[in-house]
DNA sequence: AAGTCTAGTAAACTATCGTTCACTTTGTCA
DNA sequence: TGACAAAGTGAACGATAGTTTACTAGACTT
């Protein structure tokens, strides 16, 4: 697979974290003209890969992401959706960088929601946890990722998502320490 | 929660996907000497959260990433791992972007290997599928998500993570178009 | 064959970049 | 209280940034 102009930029900026600059450009693409540069970057900008703010190249979002290409129905052909849809993970996952963690999980006690051995769980800090939501607690000073349920006098146990295990009432008190709010998994 | 100094680069970098200059970090903290910043950004150097190269700023992972804060193993309390770990869901999810797309899942036919409705799986297009990965095909011209198994006669078909659907077997032809490196599910 | 696009070269320009040096203010600790 | 370190000011520096203009060679029309 040949590497046009634009995988070696994304190359560049897999590496350094940053887009090269004009000058630099011209040692990658053996070009010997700023202005060859300004115009292949022009037409960046109108594709909508790069932007400029302050005379100050920046990706888009669409630099860095993958083709989001659509849905799959199990059974039925694929729906491919709009043409330009693209996505990136950090983004889509994390709202909250400042108060949100990455934990790894152990053990099966949420299979029942999707959420496995060694899956990774992106969990954040929370006031409000309602009844239903995946959260880190301490209950009597123990660990524990499971979910919150609020029985009819409004008080509140933590429950597995696997039948094997019954649920938890706190003996003297619960505490919530993060919602988790996505599950990510690989395979291999 | 009041913010720092890096709070705000990491804000301007959110909002501008690169870096602020030192003049325009001049105005972001309202100081008035280049110098003060050179000598914030010399800190933030040696504790790894940017890096220059060929004299330009670019941020490293730890800047991007979320603290990684270990294993949780259910009924057992946090084993937090080393202290600096810290983890990009972009660059852990996805290895190869140049060959990879995301997909909506619809259904529940691989629910048992933790797929389900509405998860986003990351597909690599791929020469060589093996016996158990996931996969994007193609059976009969029909595109779908399965599981690809071999029999001992070596001869392919696709299975569903759920027992209640039986195995595929394709009368003509079986197309494998990728592999299903990840999955990512977000809460709410 | 003439005319028009496209993609590149070459050179000059200003603004801003990150760096450095010398000095001043503020805070901390003995 | 005095001393020293940490944190900020202010000004000057050369290097490089991205931009602009003018020109050229090849490819594509018609």
């Amino acid at each position: 697979m040949k590497l046009d102009h634009l995988d070696t930029v994304k190359r560049f900026y897999k590496f350094h974290k940053r887009l090269p600059s004009y000058s630099e450009m011209l040692k990658l693409f053996d070009f010997s003209s700023k202005n060859a540069i300004y115009r292949i970057i022009q037409k960046w900008i109108e594709e909508g890969l790069i932007k400029k703010d302050a005379r100050k190249l920046a990706p888009t979002s669409k630099f860095f992401s993958l083709p989001f290409l659509g849905i799959i129905k199990a059974g039925f052909p694929i729906l491919a959706e709009e043409d330009k849809n693209y996505l990136t993970l950090d983004e889509y996952l994390i709202e909250d960088p400042h108060s949100s963690f990455i934990l790894r999980v152990s053990g099966d006690s949420l299979i029942n929601v999707g959420i496995f051995d060694g899956d990774l769980v992106i969990i954040e800090r929370s006031q409000q946890a309602l009844s239903g939501d995946i959260v880190l607690a301490q209950i009597d000073r123990e660990w524990t990722l499971k979910i919150l349920r609020k029985d009819n006098q409004k008080k509140s146990y933590l429950a597995s998502a696997n039948p094997k295990y019954p649920p938890f009432f706190p003996r003297q008190e619960l505490q919530i320490h993060g919602i988790v709010k996505a599950v990510v998994r690989k395979f291999n």
